[in-house]
DNA sequence: GCGACAG
DNA sequence: ATCTTGTCGC
């Protein structure tokens, strides 16, 4: 599907975990490079609650574009090789997210992420790492910061922004997607700019404060962890 | 050395 | 990440 080092999803240990974000960040693409987006796709995990080595279950949601009509999900249940550790959650998840996206009959023309992309200490966060691996263009979507700072003043209106900066550069946009909310970080995971990811996360939150492929993703990957659940 | 720390 | 129902307020 896409050929790549096997360590770059499964490095001996976290400092060659380390070394195999700085390779990623370095092929990274941080500019525009997406076809006709046509279909859209989000990804998130689900998992048992403060089991951090127990099984997650990873959902790949689809929507059709434009309009936004929800296709049918994919799920898949895997034990990951590490629990989670800030900064390398990317190893812990992607093995999971590829495998339900492998699953779809065709891959994204563009793909949320539930977590950070270049906004990461090596700039190599969860999306990037999916982004890159699978070869589709990514958007990163977090609910928190993992490092740097708001520079300025974030609006109250919705569509309000401020530059996440860390270390001197300008890593993700705090975006206000819903007034009384708080914000959520954008960043570039691959192939995709800042601009353009703020604008297609905009497009995206239907009057909610996350992206709709986001929530479709959270809500199958729960109702897989229901199902599996309930089978044993 | 100390604090911070996506999901 | 996830446990949990209703409830209060913009």
């Amino acid at each position: 599907m896409n050929g790549f080092p096997s360590h770059w999803l499964n490095p001996p240990g976290l400092k060659a975990a380390s070394q195999v974000q700085r390779e990623i960040a370095e092929i990274t693409e941080c500019d525009d490079r997406i076809g006709p987006v046509r279909r859209i796709v989000g990804v998130d995990t689900s998992m048992k609650w403060r089991d951090s080595r127990g099984p997650i279950h990873a959902a790949a949601a689809p929507i059709s574009w434009p309009g936004g009509a929800a296709e049918i999900a994919a799920s898949v249940t895997l034990v990951p090789d590490i629990p989670y550790v800030p900064g390398y959650l990317g190893f812990r998840e992607t093995p999971a997210i590829l495998a339900a996206l492998a699953l779809l009959d065709a891959p994204p023309d563009l793909m949320l992420v539930d977590g950070h992309g270049r906004s990461h200490p090596r700039r190599c966060g969860i999306a990037t790492h999916v982004g890159v691996l699978a070869g589709v263009p990514t958007i990163g979507c977090a609910k928190t910061i993992l490092c740097g700072r708001i520079e300025g003043e974030l609006g109250a209106a919705r569509g309000s922004r401020a530059p996440l900066v860390d270390r001197g550069e300008i890593v993700a946009v705090a975006l206000r997607t819903r007034e009384r909310a708080a914000p959520i970080y954008v960043s570039t995971g691959h192939r995709v700019s800042l601009e353009t990811a703020v604008e297609w996360v905009l497009k995206l939150c239907d009057g909610r404060r996350l992206p709709l492929p986001i929530r479709l993703a959270h809500d199958a990957a729960n109702a897989a962890r229901r199902v599996a659940e309930a089978a044993q």
